[in-house]
DNA sequence: AGCGATCTTTACAGAATCTTAACGGGAATG
DNA sequence: CATTCCCGTTAAGATTCTGTAAAGATCGCT
């Protein structure tokens, strides 16, 4: 059974979604403002949130920039039609997806199910493969080729993060909150030194590859591109558009 | 059925733009001024506005204005020849496209089909399509037809607007500020050396088109319908795309 | 306290990127 | 058809960013 929890300010559409959510037999829970809202995660560490980027006080958006700093649950965006730019930054400051006020219900389990279902994925699966690398989480393992390397407590932290987001961009902002907090957050010299140390330990095996100005990626290997969630948009593309 | 709306003061082009408008199977509703124009939008919602520019009493351009405080119907733009200026304080304000009179009647439609299709266009994946282009935001990737294609920071801050506002004309003042802010919204020569670097990696397959003193846009691939839980929309005939 | 490991800070050269300037061609205008 | 303005392209100079090394500072442990 999968809880849910709703931040949204007004009371109509919290009744609506609640009514959503418990139609697929999951429990619901609901907050007025973000501000509980970051509270209720920490506290129940619900399955999901359902979170609505325009409400009044803590913005969607900011609510969801605090909230990557220390949990990867999953979050469905709610937004109104004409939001597209605050769409695209939720979607960049860590958002799994969105649905459209007025939304259709059947629609919004179904991205629901989703987000969940590939957020499971990893904690069910306790070692993370890539190429040659492996990581054993629980173990907190890390091994190349079969061949295990030592690496330092920040490093551990630098390659997990990264593994953690593969084949996706990290900013150097995104980088520094996670692992050194938000105090930290302008210093880029961190990320360098202990970047080369991690390169230096893993060998050429890893790519982790350097987005100037951005921040930096880990590459994903050619064969495990195969069925990852997103996998199938080059499919979708090179499939006989010709123009 | 759509319901076009045409704002014009003389009633031979409001004819005119009626004929135009009936032949492409449409409803179309006729007022003579701004004030009953923002009246009859409020009161039909049409799902398009012809405006023009120069109408005495209320300017079109203090029409539109008006309108974007609490609406976004897709605007049309007809303006004559010499009134550069007035375009682009007019695509600032919010309007979609533009049309220079004398117009042609084909690409007219073609411009209104252009614009009111953008405007539906319900979000379907974080990954923006368009043509062999595809911008995946959270990953911050940007492929072509599969192929990874690498950009800098500002090549891809430049291309993310573009697909934003896909087949909209994005004024020069426009990007200018929205990528190097508001202290240098005159410098034009940044647009050019940058842009000439977005068109040679991303090669021919995605066009984007120069509107000579105005701005650029980023044309819309002909077949860019692939819309896949939401309902289908084929309204577009293959007569006359050639704007 | 002393030691080793790790992290922080500093410095600098090389790479990547951005800015600036110049020039030829093409479009708009009369 | 000529003029003017705007655009695309290129390349060099300026600037910022990155990788690397190495010297302090800090922490944990015996």
């Amino acid at each position: 059974m999968k809880t849910i929890l709703i931040i949204d300010d007004e009371p109509q559409i919290r009744r609506l979604l609640r009514t959503t959510v418990e139609s697929a037999n999951w429990k619901s829970l609901e907050v007025e403002d973000g501000k509980r809202g970051l509270h209720e995660i920490a506290l129940t560490r619900p399955d999901a949130v359902i979170l609505d980027l325009g409400m009044p006080g803590l913005s969607g958006l900011e609510v969801l920039r605090s909230l990557r700093e220390w949990s990867e649950v999953p979050v469905l965006i709610l937004s109104v039609r004409d939001q597209a730019d605050d769409k695209v930054e939720a979607l960049e400051a860590g958002a799994d997806d969105y649905v459209t006020k007025p939304f259709d219900g059947a629609e919004l389990l179904s991205r629901l199910r989703a987000i969940m279902r590939r957020h499971e994925k990893a904690p069910d699966s306790p070692v993370f493969t890539n190429g040659k690398l492996a990581i054993d989480f629980p173990a907190r393992e890390v091994t190349i080729g079969g061949h295990l390397i030592s690496l330092t407590a920040t490093e551990y932290e630098f390659l997990r993060l990264l593994a953690l987001h593969a084949g996706k961009v990290l900013t150097h902002s995104h980088i520094l909150r996670s692992i050194w907090g938000p105090k930290s957050e302008e210093q880029r010299q961190y990320l360098r030194v202990h970047l080369a140390a991690l390169r230096r330990k893993l060998g050429n095996a890893v790519k982790i590859k350097t987005e100037t100005g951005i921040g930096y990626r880990l590459e994903i290997a050619a064969e495990a591109l195969r069925n990852t969630s997103r996998g199938l948009k080059n499919d979708d593309i090179s499939g006989g558009n010709e123009i």
